[in-house]
DNA sequence: CCTACAACCTGTTCGC
DNA sequence: TGCGAACAGGTTGTAG
């Protein structure tokens, strides 16, 4: 479901919502989703404070008063806060806090993962196969073109990959090679240093735009309080297959690259 | 180092 | 209407 700029407006409700609670119980519906001994991370969250939510890539870390609870929500995963502990469909962990109120995590498709982390040490190597953040004073486009340079891969997978730069899924991972005017499956290495500083530069323009308009909500995704984001509208190629490119009129089309779904314009980001 | 592809799961949409 | 295939905003592991 989503991606850095969905993460982080799931993470600004949640702060509302749950920061200063004091979990007063946890039911584990669905083991698979902990993972971790379950009966180490119940008693690990147990009477703890939450004291502050962030994010690193797509993973939401609750910072509790000792240590971290780590999640990510893959595909589908969503929070919601509740009055009772009863459950629905395709939930699958719950947080009872000292105030009468519930956390439900759902996610229809189990994808998603929770585990509890002790320390700075093992939170950094949990983390630690995570790239540079879009917002990170290092992050530039001689940063991307030093990574990329010598690589045969594509930009799309490239863009994909949380290993060089962390928290780009899909949709924008589109945005950002029409942005740049550049096919998906253009090798990296093919890739000028003046095509990587209008890269980055897509990066932080569509990841903030995308932060700004609460995120992108399509197939129906809600966060937590039910509200829905607003970037859709300012999508430029996702989802637009057949509709015409605002530049040039062109169709947009969609085709397949990396196994993803792929929207592109074929004028504007012609294979050169 | 790279690509392809399966796997993890369930629900919805698409094509015949 | 029915049914199977394809697909969905993600990540990981395997094989070649």
């Amino acid at each position: 479901m989503p991606e850095l700029p969905e993460v982080q407006t799931v993470i600004a409700t949640l702060m509302r919502q749950i920061k200063g609670k004091t979990i007063t119980d946890v039911h584990v519906i669905t083991p698979s989703i902990i993972q971790q001994d379950v009966e180490t991370f119940k008693h690990a969250l147990l009477q703890q404070t939450i004291i502050d939510i962030k994010r690193r890539g797509k993973y939401i870390i609750l910072i509790l008063e000792k240590g971290f609870c780590v999640m990510h929500l893959r595909m589908e995963g969503r929070f919601f806060i509740e009055t009772t502990s009863a459950v629905k469909k395709h939930v699958h962990v719950v947080f009872e806090f000292h105030d009468g109120t519930y956390l439900h995590y759902h996610d229809t498709r189990k994808f998603g993962h929770m585990v509890y982390l002790v320390d700075e040490t093992q939170l950094h190597d949990y983390l630690s196969h995570l790239g540079i953040e879009f917002d990170d004073p290092q992050f530039s486009g001689d940063y991307l073109y030093e990574l990329a340079k010598h690589r045969k891969r594509s930009l799309k997978s490239f863009l994909l990959a949380q290993e060089f730069i962390a928290g780009i899924g899909n949709i924008y991972a589109d945005e950002i090679c029409f942005y740049a005017r550049l096919h998906p499956d253009v090798a990296c290495h093919k890739i000028s240093r003046s095509q990587w500083a209008l890269i980055a530069q897509g990066v932080v323009e569509i990841l903030e735009k995308a932060i700004a308009s609460g995120g992108t909500t399509i197939y129906s995704y809600i966060n937590s309080e039910g509200i829905s984001g607003r970037f859709q509208l300012s999508l430029q190629v996702h989802l637009r297959q057949g509709e015409p490119c605002y530049v040039c009129q062109t169709p947009i089309i969609k085709t397949v690259v990396v196994n993803r779904g792929t929207y592109l314009c074929p004028v504007c980001q012609r294979k050169r």
